[in-house]
DNA sequence: GAAAATGTAAAACGACCGTTTTACATTGTG
DNA sequence: CACAATGTAAAACGGTCGTTTTACATTTTC
């Protein structure tokens, strides 16, 4: 394991539970076992680190999402919930503590939603058969919602948008 | 308008559009249009603005949730967006910006988001005329992800999560 | 084996943080 | 008129922020 990898991988663990601003250079540098010229060396500066984390943070949420029915895109959810707990989702987290003002986030935060729009639109259009942007567009915001409820809700979050979407997409088939 | 209003209306703008931690004093009394003393005097501190300023949302945000249908809850919704914006849920925002760990924050949250499962659990029971716990939670599950997803989706996921709803609610008579 | 690359440890940088204090002006009330 | 109460303006507090620099050790490479 690289130091940047190492990097990335302790940073996004401070950020996620402690947030952005709160989570000082010394925490950062301490948790990923190196000096602060070794850090601002590999990742720049304290913004570019966080798009660093925001872009691996894409790349695996994305590959558990690889699947072909809505309710596989659920159980993803679970999965990633018990593995990795449930504390909101992190680039609208990162949009919110920047106020939308530091482009470099801004933009990642973009391109991630969209891909997860598509991604969503695609596994809806591969269980039904069919292109359905209504009801991907309502299986985005029960997974946004199972997201965003975990946190105070726990894992009966996720099973209830479950069995939601798959009453949503029983009724898209008949 | 008195001081208190003043600054607790002020703070509630600064937060929500800048980030809790992005949002320093010396903007909090400009916007406020008073001393830092006058601030300290009436606030205590910034913690205990942040909770002022959540109790103040709280009870706005639940005076326009008191209705009697699950549509009529996304139809406050879609209005609370127009008029508001759509920054996501300012109360579990501040819970991640402190990672949890302040107390009354924390408890100002809990407390919330209480308040809110139960109007909703009303709102189900007063629309089909009984209990019905599960619906209720896909309600709830409805209603955070569009809050979510109008950050980047707009008014249209409120008006998506409205048709969801609505077919669950459907359902649930049958 | 010299040189370049890559790392650590720690001090220093100016700026800004939340908060308190000092000194003074205004106001409402007996 | 006196006197609390309540406000402003601005300096000062110690501490922490993100970032850079200095000095030195280790490893890699030709």
């Amino acid at each position: 394991m690289n130091l940047t990898t190492k990097l990335i991988t302790a940073a996004e663990k401070l950020f996620d539970q402690h947030g952005y601003m709160a989570t000082g250079m010394d925490r950062l540098t301490e948790a990923a076992g190196m000096s602060s010229r070794t850090l601002y060396k590999h990742a720049g500066s304290k913004t570019q680190l966080m798009a660093l984390v925001l872009s691996e943070r894409d790349r695996r949420f994305m590959a558990r999402l690889e699947v072909e029915s809505v309710d596989a895109l659920f159980a993803a959810l679970e999965d990633w919930v018990r593995v990795e707990g449930a504390r909101g989702c992190l680039f609208l987290r990162s949009l919110a503590e920047t106020g939308g003002e530091t482009p470099e986030i801004a933009q990642a935060v973009t391109a991630h939603k969209e891909a997860f729009r598509q991604r969503v639109s695609d596994v809806v259009a591969s269980d039904l058969g069919r292109e359905d942007p209504v009801r991907a567009e309502q299986i985005l915001i029960l997974f946004e919602g199972a997201t965003q409820a975990a946190i105070y809700r726990g894992a009966d979050a996720v099973s209830a948008a479950r069995s939601a979407a798959a009453i949503l997409m029983g009724r898209a088939r008949s």
